[in-house]
DNA sequence: TAAAATACTTGATACAGATCAAGTGTTTTT
DNA sequence: AAAAACACTTGATCTGTATCAAGTATTTTA
């Protein structure tokens, strides 16, 4: 169904690439100068104009902003593609972006005495990511975050976080929705995860968010509802057959 | 070590009573109608200035308020007393107020098909409690709240809460900061839950927030834990003796 | 297109923590 | 002050999920 390739086709990946330049000059090698300049003018804009469409649609959602507000925010924000597998935080680093999933798929997780993998969060398009602690407090982070998929994110430092706030007012207002929404729910995971039982915990997430499912690998989904890959893999096989 | 009892004084219980006129009758009844006249006047004052101290020490920590500001602010807000055992909010109502503990204990917890009542949050002197999903929502709750201790509060509507923040922006600020901390907190303890055993997620608890352990009965820590009160007994047991 | 790596499945066994049961303390109520 | 209710402890047993192991798909890399 939901193909997790990517890119929909190579064409608008150029749009979208922010270093478009060399990507243009290996893949449509013209042999035409003029022509080149040409596209590549043409991409800066349209780079900018397609980087920020999530974001805002996502943003305006909540609340209003006028078109002054929207260029302003926008210069508080740098444009990142990360391959997949790349991380975008390892455990140790301060995390010193809050990001914005344009594209792709973005995991955190942490990894324990064994070495096992603990999935924290998933963002992917229209989501934000970032280890909220480590962010605010500049303090080294237990999180990793890397890409599930291959990712085209915009970043904001705290500075400019913090600043984007106070000369924006509709910010500070659009985060104190954003959190609102994000404490009702991790409130309902961690119920979840307390009170039902490993089936219980798979078949609300499956009817919650069955997108979820469709994207991720189990072995994720698995992790991220504290069980291991064995047991989903179990879970799913009886629902199959016995439901 | 730290009573449970709610009140320190007879005198001081007095001065915080919204119901001060029937209560002063009730239990002192000097049999003199100028001086119980005096005695009111002077309540409704005090226990006006004493039921916004918590509260508005507890927001300048992260914002700054101006006279007007705070006089403002306190329109806003009800207080209501609660006592031990008598129910804030119960499953299958609208969770119409957020309110914030000036003294006492509360505590919100669901009850599932078998009975048992699993913790969500506990709130005390300086935490706010709500059931958030349904406060925003005004969708019918899940959950229920109640008083472990008596409880004195102040209770905010959904419409006195929107117009406040739009009213002080100070406090839209205050709201996201403190939703971003309770962000922070949750993770942690849905990180602890997935990946710690029982006896990690105890000892994490009580090194963290000693004061709990202290205060709250132990079968509701247990059931904040996720855990049967036979277990963390036995975890407790082997805690004192074995380290 | 082959090889390597990774994701998923299935089976046998182990164990942490739940459940059931029957105590003993400690509050609360009357 | 007695009785009832509730909180905590301890023991015996059961069970859901983890662990270990060895497969078969599927995806990625070369």
């Amino acid at each position: 169904m939901h193909g997790s390739s990517g890119y929909p086709s190579a064409v608008q990946q150029q749009w979208r690439d922010p270093d478009f330049n060399i990507s243009i000059l290996f893949k449509y090698p013209h042999g035409n100068h003029v022509l080149l300049a040409v596209a590549c003018i043409c991409s800066i804009q349209l780079t900018f104009v397609w980087m920020f469409e999530v974001i805002f649609s996502h943003i305006q959602e909540k609340v209003q902003l006028t078109k002054e507000e929207q260029a302003l925010i926008k210069t508080f924000f740098t444009p990142k593609k990360l391959r997949k597998k790349q991380y975008l935080l390892q455990e140790g680093d301060v995390c010193r972006y809050l990001v914005f999933v344009e594209k792709g798929l973005l995991r955190s997780y942490n990894v324990d005495e064994k070495g096992v993998e603990h999935m924290i969060h998933f963002a992917w398009e229209g989501w934000w990511m970032s280890d909220t602690y480590s962010f605010l407090s500049a303090e080294a982070s237990a999180y990793n975050i890397d890409a599930v998929e291959d990712a085209e994110l915009l970043m904001i430092s705290l500075q400019g976080f913090e600043e984007m706030l106070l000369k924006v007012p509709a910010m500070e207002r659009y985060f104190r929705i954003l959190f609102q929404n994000n404490i009702i729910s991790k409130e309902r995971r961690l119920i979840s995860s307390i009170t039902h039982s490993a089936e219980e915990k798979y078949t609300q997430l499956a009817a919650a968010n069955p997108h979820m499912i469709q994207r991720i690998p189990q072995n994720m989904i698995a992790s991220y509802l504290g069980l291991t890959p064995e047991t989903l893999s179990r879970i799913r096989k009886k629902l199959s057959s016995g439901a």
